[in-house]
RNA sequence: GCCCCUGUAGCUCAGUGGAUAGAGCGUCGCCCUCCGAAGGCGAAUGCGGGUGUUCGAUUCACCCCAGGGGCGCCA
């Protein structure tokens, strides 16, 4: 399965690793060996170094720069590739490859548009994304929002590499939780509830004990706090869901599939989870309650509630269910978005998946850390809306949708993220989404220039091009285009979108250089009287700006054509 | 007490075991008769500490220090 053996770039280094290869054999017959190529770190290096000859050394008992200097020898570039190569540092083979070849290479972002950077590595597989999955007791805060765009980013990714996939929300609309909303909702509409039962404080609070009134109607509240309180909480659920709906559309995130934690419980599900646990001996009765205790992996002998002493399932009994539920729905593979003060949750379903005798390898969770929200250097804490928390819809309405995204989305899951409302508003260089974006916005601006002028870009590539487009900033940025697919690849095996982010600003930082030589030297000017070349430069932008779309695609950012 | 994440430039963060560790912001100095200056060029500053594995460690393992989060009947 070699995703993109049919990329040109892809046969330039499987042609060089055989030529090295080769080489090798040629110097050292009895030795087997497999060339690893990578990219210098410092493109002086050239464009592919291998440390093989390092590797080698050991067996071949001579020192790395010998063994390089044999391989070297012993080289035969029937094809004509290599522009030149060298020895460097303890025995590093360098090699760089002719500059044309870069540019043919281009002829792969052109002809495959949209899809360029996709593969279908994983074609036939499923796999199904949980995400956000904020609970339904108060608005979507900003720590919640940040599992929205990472966790479509990353279903994105997966989808570029091939897999089916299915977003999903899982609701937790049973629980303790609802019960105290209900009674936050009554005791702001005056009953009298002990404010010690009250979980839920804010204005939103406020806000929906009104909707719920308008919902229900004052006369049908039954005057018992209890059964009021079960009768409220619910209608309370739905509410908030509508409004975390919203903020998630606000968000451009789309849900295939929501999952409601109820119905685990109300269809028997969770029940019958149970009594599978208990016959595979992993339970135990004690304190009144229900325990797990797998001997494993996971949890070695910690021991977790099934169900509680009162005789009703813990979330975690419920969850067990929801996953169970999702292996039987044929995914090949499962992944969580969780916020990380869940990391002690995750060995818990692994174990009590593998107690079901489901492969814990196929669950993944992907933790991230919480975000701060700061003003400049202020932290801000507090929101109107809230109280305690900032929501997701008042950073989203003072940033907008695209600042938030990549704001988001730019950092590793595992960092600890500060999120700056003056940055992500700053419509100027220094705000990185803007940056990324106003390379896009410039390169329509050229395509609109010639079509004012009445000159059509080429859709495809032709081999005339590579004698128009020889500078080294060109080859440059055509390296970096043809890379894309592989960044791709990474970010979709690491589940790291904050990869794609990086890539699109290092590819902006590349064009805007480029861009800003035409400003003094003709040479770099894409429209020119120059026909052939103008059509050639044309081509070459237009393929930038095809990989900067599919990039900004994955990240579910908008590509402007003007800003 | 135990578990997870983080510690890299003044700040916010990248960095698949390899060569001289990178960006953005901030600071200082330059550049608009020009396909968009929402831009470009140049300068300065660094891997928390210690052991180990390795030819080679910012990267892997262990310990310590610091910050954040979590820890059997909340979800």
């Amino acid at each position: 399965m070699a995703p993109f053996k049919n990329c040109r770039w892809i046969m330039i280094k499987d042609s060089l690793k055989q030529v090295i290869e080769q080489a090798i054999k040629k110097a050292y017959p009895e030795i087997q060996a497999s060339v690893q190529l990578e990219k210098p770190s410092n493109p002086q290096f050239g464009d592919f170094a291998t440390n093989a000859a390092l590797v080698l050394s050991k067996g071949v008992k001579k020192n790395p720069r010998d063994v390089a200097q044999a391989i070297l020898q012993n080289l035969s570039d029937k094809e004509g590739i290599i522009e030149s190569f060298s020895i460097a540092g303890p025995g590093f083979l360098n090699f760089k490859i002719k500059p044309a070849k870069w540019i043919e290479a281009l002829g792969e972002v052109s002809s495959q548009g949209e899809r360029f950077g996709k593969t279908d590595a994983h074609k036939g597989e499923k796999v199904v994304v949980e995400l956000v999955s904020a609970n339904p007791t108060g608005p979507l805060h900003i720590g919640n929002a940040r599992g929205g765009p990472l966790g479509d980013a990353i279903a994105s990714l997966l989808e570029s590499v091939g897999y089916e996939v299915v977003r999903e929300y899982y609701v937790n609309d049973v629980g303790g939780q609802i019960d105290k909303l209900g009674l936050s909702v009554l005791y702001c509409l005056g009953r009298a509830v002990d404010k010690n039962d009250i979980g839920y404080q804010g204005e939103y609070v406020k806000e929906l004990s009104q909707s719920v009134l308008n919902d229900l109607g004052e006369q049908n509240i039954p005057p018992d706090l209890t059964e009021a309180a079960g009768m409220v909480g619910p209608v309370g659920v739905e509410l908030m869901m509508q409004d975390i709906r919203k903020d998630c559309e606000a968000m451009a995130i789309r849900f295939d599939s929501w999952v409601h934690e109820k119905d685990f419980l109300e269809k028997g599900t969770t029940q019958k989870i149970i009594e599978e646990l208990k016959k595979k001996k992993v339970t135990v009765e004690k304190e009144g309650a229900l325990w797990f205790v797998p001997q494993d992996e996971f949890l070695e002998d910690r021991e977790c509630v099934l169900v509680k002493s009162d005789g009703r399932p813990t979330y975690f009994a419920n969850d067990i269910a929801y996953h169970a539920d999702k292996y039987r729905r044929g995914f090949h593979r499962l992944v969580n978005i969780w916020g990380a003060n869940h990391h002690g949750h995750v060995p818990r379903v692994q174990a009590a998946m593998k107690a079901l005798g489901y492969d814990p390898e196929k669950l993944q969770t992907v933790l991230y850390q919480y975000v701060r929200v700061v003003r400049g250097k202020e932290t801000v804490k507090m929101s109107k809306r809230a109280g305690d928390f900032v929501t997701a819809r008042e950073v989203l309405d003072e940033v907008g949708k695209d600042p938030l995204r990549f704001f988001l989305l730019m950092r590793a899951p595992e960092s600890h993220l500060d999120f700056d409302l003056e940055l992500a508003k700053k419509h100027s260089a220094e705000n990185p989404v803007y940056y990324v974006q106003y390379a896009h916005a410039r390169i329509s601006s050229i395509f609109a220039k010639a079509a004012e002028a009445g000159i059509k870009p080429p859709a495809v590539y032709d081999a005339k091009y590579v004698g128009c487009l020889n500078l080294s900033e060109e080859v440059a940025l055509a390296q970096l285009m043809v890379d894309f697919p592989f960044v791709v690849e990474l970010a979709a095996e690491k589940l790291d979108p904050h990869r794609i982010a990086y890539y699109l600003l290092d590819l902006a930082r590349a064009f805007q250089h480029y861009y800003d030589r035409a400003r003094g030297d003709d040479r770099y000017r894409v429209i020119t009287e120059d026909k052939a070349r103008t059509e050639a430069k044309l081509f070459f932008v237009g393929c930038f700006r095809q990989v900067m779309r599919n990039g900004l695609a994955l990240l579910g950012i908008s590509a402007p054509e003007r800003m």
